[in-house]
DNA sequence: TCATAAACTGAATGACCATTCATTTTATAT
DNA sequence: ATATAAAATGAATGGTCATTCAGTTTATGA
């Protein structure tokens, strides 16, 4: 793969570069990848249409350059808030919760990450199966240290990945009702995880 | 809103129409919709360009006409399924693995529906909260038959969706392994739901 | 101050693609 | 057999858009 960005060296053109950045995930989040020219990127940005190129070699590398920035994003924030807990049941809740927070303050990260799947499947698949790897990691922990049940762990990960992002999803599009008490869908979602849904 | 379709009204214009949506499926899944030509379209289908607008307006009626085909399709059958149990729990079970053998029958279906969030976000909100709404008034009877706990059964349908388009995410896409043993992967997300998943 | 490299410009290019329409072919009903 | 409506054709149109490039401006360091 030819790379993704020519670094900019100076203090202007790192403002430049920045700006471009800036400006993309704005209009691939309201316009979505294909509704936004590299034109309309330039225009909102404040430069010509040419120095677009001087920094990428084309609006894919962009779009991959964006999206690896959210994904090294959310697994720091995630990491970060989820160690600070000693529990498996409250690093799940930071987990969920530090995702629906970080869904809610960045619409655009969210919209733009599921738009891979249709502007590169691989790029989709891979994210998803490294999240997975590190949450199979987490889990497999938490079943040796018995806070876990003995369970198909590689399966959890995906159905605790699917709650949160389809959680993470009704708050961001304001799906239905309340989508403003964090707390208390997060609430929901644990009481349904340690007690489990039937009477 | 113009009418999607132009209805065929002979047997063989009638074939020339089901051509057109089964083309479009097909390369609607492999290529996404903007990297599929109507040219694409009509060449696959065996007939000139000019006849598609026989029978749609634009490209993007087609997409909206397949994409309530699907939902109509996805309902029928699960419906049908779901009717045939009585209690919660099979009700509950049934949902899910319909859904996930519907999945990895028609893997394009999954992918079209969720792609309409990058076509016409309305029609993306429409889809999802409409099938909550179903979802929620299944739940909220069996809450009333005490066969579910006392809960947020609007958080919970987006839960239980979570669940089950990212378990048949995982069957479509082949993340992970292990994603031939449908019932396996099924027993694994119904023990969660039942015992939960903590020791 | 001057030379050089880095940044920047924006009009032009060429490829792509949804849609149209004048014309032809096919099916049907009397 | 003939008239009529329906179906089908495919080259042409017009607009869009990613990308290029020849030329200009700006910053830097000796």
């Amino acid at each position: 793969m030819k790379t993704l960005i020519k670094e900019p060296l100076t203090r202007n053109a790192k403002n430049t570069f920045n700006m471009i950045i800036e400006s993309a995930i704005d209009l691939f989040y309201k316009n979505g990848y294909h509704g936004t020219t590299v034109n309309n990127i330039t225009q909102d940005a404040g430069i010509a249409a040419g120095t677009f190129y001087l920094y990428f070699p084309s609006k894919l590398s962009l779009y991959k350059h964006i999206l690896i920035m959210f994904s090294h994003n959310i697994r720091k924030t995630i990491a970060a808030n989820v160690s600070e807990k000693t529990s498996r049941y409250e690093k799940e809740r930071e987990g969920i919760k530090s995702f629906i927070m970080l869904a809610k303050e960045n619409p655009q990260m969210y919209n733009i990450i599921w738009e891979s799947l249709y502007i590169d499947r691989a790029l989709f698949k891979d994210y998803y199966e490294s999240f997975a790897n590190r949450y199979i990691r987490g889990l497999d922990q938490s079943v040796s240290n018995k806070e876990i049940r003995e369970i198909d762990t590689e399966v959890v990960s995906y159905i605790l990945m699917g709650i949160t992002n389809f959680i993470g999803l009704k708050v961001v599009l304001n799906l239905g009702k309340n989508n403003d008490d964090i707390d208390h869908i997060v609430d929901v979602v644990m009481d349904l995880i340690k007690h489990g849904l039937f009477t």
